[in-house]
RNA sequence: GCCGAUGUAGCUCAGCUGGCUAGAGCAGCUGAUUUGUAAUCAGCAGGUCGUGGGUUCGAGUCCCUCCAUCGGCUCCA
């Protein structure tokens, strides 16, 4: 007798055993229907294992991450069997579900697959799914494992193999498939309705640039056509909202050729939006102690030996700039933080100085490779809302917190409230990536995580994606498409206080080496405004609109009283601009509409006669006739409500 | 940088397997219209089809080079 627990607290009795699915039709026929993966005791299982223990069990349908986990990973089987008809030969690697799909890493030799040949294998995956053939879970030896990959001559699998401990091996058979396997499969293939094959790319084996490259295909599969229908629906949609499309509509920045790649031109309106965000952080930055310093765009090479930044950078950076001097080089500065250490060795300081905090919206210029551009979110020239702040150990927790604190304003501001919180961390087995020592880095990890904690940050440790010269707390937050970015960020650094000799007299009379914490809230105003961009779809917050609202006459014969109008909101601070063509009030309504005004006041025989004006918000509301001062408090009010004071 | 795809007017796109002086809508210009909540009408103008080479009697269309862009990989101080 067993006895299977479920999570509502019912427990049910078996003879010996019993699969998950037995507990499923148990439970009714209609639930089992939408059972499409288990778990039991916390792993993992298929929903025709055995369970022949006491556990607790929880069935999952489409409904749950891990149901969809299941169906993608099961479409990845079906896909790679789907390859190895259509490629005989083709050699399989590592196949995972992924946020709203999956993929199959695959060698295909000297052939490859483009988008012509998507159709057919989405019709081939289709054919197996409806056999519905059941997917089963086998231990092999790992004897057994190795021989068969070995026999195809398949290096990735016996590889992954040989890192497998015996005993742990598991094959997985559908149809006259197989494949290595952990487990966590559909009942059977018949569930999968919908497929679509995604997109091809080259991924290197094992994420290693200096490894094979090897042919990554993308799909999606649903349970039914609908759905899938639905979810292409949504990428459509969300394209809509690329910055790069939304940039060039909204006449924010452009891109040339000729000036050259990844070297954003930002056009009037563009340029308007980021001083308004620029003026917005000084203002906050100017409350939290922060002081504006300003430095060249070039600095001489030996700068940046001293401070590291050549030997991990320099030969993929754009190369020196040299002079009609011999042996005189200049780099192009990819970061501020060199030239602020300068600042600060620029005079003696006192511990009672500290901390300093010196601000600059820094011009930096680095040499991405070309592949890694991505309109405004990854570009060669663009500027940081940086900040050095150098302080002593004891100011450091505090000062990192005021930080998070400044962050968090500049972020709610904007209404990011979907961010992670990421505490970039060293990669242990990879020790030689990193500067400087080992007990620093700890303190300097140690102190970011207990300062996210202190301040209730719900943060994830990533390690590896900590700077060369210490750990960060990222700030991160996804595009339209669901793609990650960083935007802020904040870094404490105990090498460049070593490497440029920055020093501050403590209360004991003896020298003493400050810490360094680097900082932007906003990361790059480039990428941060692409994201809001993206968040917004254009509509940005009222207060950081480049025009807040266009008058539109009803015809030439109240251009007079508009123009007043205009003159009246000025005064009143109001970003207006007015459109007085001889087309429709229809026509210029629809664009202004599309250019996304957020209020439109329409000017005509009435509005003259009464001295009030007639708006229209954004999307349709109709506010009716108000007068210049009703308008006027409307509008504060609306900024007020996003835009508090730090 | 690597894998795959794309590049036709300011913008969005059509141009089938190579065949007369390359098309449309929007935007622009000119004129008419003076309009009340998402497109008034007419006319005009606008392109060395990303670049350079090749195949061909003939190339926007086929092949190669380079450039740029898009989706990934790698990278991201």
């Amino acid at each position: 007798m067993i006895k299977i627990k479920l999570p509502d607290g019912s427990i049910r009795e078996y003879n010996n055993s019993i699969t998950p699915m037995g507990v499923a039709q148990d439970i009714s026929e209609g639930f089992a229907r939408n059972v499409i993966s288990a778990k039991f005791n916390g792993q993992t299982v298929e929903t025709t294992t055995e369970l022949t223990t006491d556990g607790d069990l929880t069935l999952f349908s489409w409904k749950d991450n891990e149901g969809k986990t299941a169906f993608r990973h099961s479409s990845a089987h079906v896909l790679a069997q789907a390859l190895e008809q259509l490629y005989p030969g083709v050699k399989l690697s590592i196949g995972p579900a992924i946020d709203n799909g999956f993929y199959y890493d695959v060698d295909l030799g000297d052939r490859s697959i483009s988008d012509k040949d998507f159709k057919k294998i989405e019709d081939k995956m289709l054919e197996i799914a409806r056999g519905k053939h059941e997917f089963k879970l086998r231990s092999v030896s790992k004897e057994e494992a190795l021989a068969k990959y070995k026999k195809q001559g398949n290096e990735y699998k016996v590889e992954l193999i040989e890192n497998l401990e015996d005993g742990t091996i598991t094959f997985c058979d559908h149809d006259d498939f197989t494949d290595l396997c952990r487990g966590g499969h559909l009942p059977h293939t018949g569930l999968i309705k919908a497929v679509k094959i995604m997109s091809v790319a080259g991924a290197y084996w094992r994420g290693d640039e200096n490894n094979k490259q090897l042919t990554r295909v993308y799909g999606t599969s649903f349970p039914k056509q609908k759905e899938l229908k639905e979810y292409l629906a949504l990428l459509e949609e969300a394209k809509k909202r690329d910055h790069r499309k939304l940039g060039k509509e909204l006449q924010l920045f452009t891109f040339s050729q000729r000036v050259g790649q990844g070297l954003p031109l930002w056009l009037p309106k563009g340029a308007a939006l980021r001083e308004r965000l620029e003026q917005f952080l000084k203002n906050a930055q100017k409350k939290a102690g922060y002081e504006m310093v300003i430095t060249p765009h070039i600095g001489q090479k030996e700068l940046y030996e001293t401070s590291g930044h050549y030997a991990k950078y320099g030969a993929d950076s754009f190369q020196p700039v040299t002079t009609p001097n011999e042996g005189e080089e200049f780099l192009l500065k990819p970061m501020n933080c060199p030239h602020h250490c300068e600042i600060y060795n620029n005079s003696p300081w006192s511990y009672r100085d500290l901390p300093k905090r010196y601000a600059e919206f820094g011009t930096v210029y680095r040499y991405e490779q070309s592949g890694e551009l991505h309109g405004l979110t990854r570009v060669r020239g663009f500027t940081q809302d940086d900040a050095h702040i150098f302080c002593t150990h004891d100011q450091l927790d505090d000062e990192f917190k005021k930080v998070i604190d400044l962050v968090m304003y500049v972020f709610g501001s904007l209404g990011f409230d979907n961010f992670t919180a990421q505490v970039s961390v060293r990669d242990l087995n990879n020790p030689n990536k990193y500067i400087g020592d080992v007990a620093n880095w700890e303190k300097a990890e140690n102190a970011i995580i207990s300062a996210a904690e202190d301040k209730g940050l719900d943060y994830v440790i990533e390690s590896g994606e900590a700077a060369f010269y210490g750990p960060k707390l990222d700030f991160m937050v996804k595009d339209a498409l669901g793609r990650s970015w960083q935007l802020g960020t904040i870094q404490v650094d105990y090498n460049l206080p070593e490497r440029f000799d920055l020093t501050y007299k403590g209360s004991d009379n003896e020298m003493h080496r400050p810490v360094m914490i680097h900082r932007a809230p906003f990361g790059s105003l480039e990428r941060f405004i692409a994201i809001l961009l993206e968040h917004t779809g254009g509509n940005f917050p009222l207060w950081l609109m480049p025009e807040q609202a266009i008058i539109l006459s009803i015809s030439d014969k109240y251009k007079k009283y508009a123009e007043k109008v205009l003159t009246l909101l000025e005064n009143n601070d109001i970003r207006s601009i007015e459109d007085h063509r001889s087309e429709t009030i229809g026509k210029k309504i629809r664009e202004a509409e599309m250019n996304k005004f957020p209020f439109i006041i329409i000017i005509g025989e009435q509005e003259e006669a009464n001295e009030t004006i007639t708006v229209r918000k954004h999307g349709g509301e109709d506010l009716g006739s108000l007068t210049i001062e009703e308008f006027t408090s409307l509008v504060n009010k609306e900024i007020a409500a996003t835009l508090k004071p730090f």
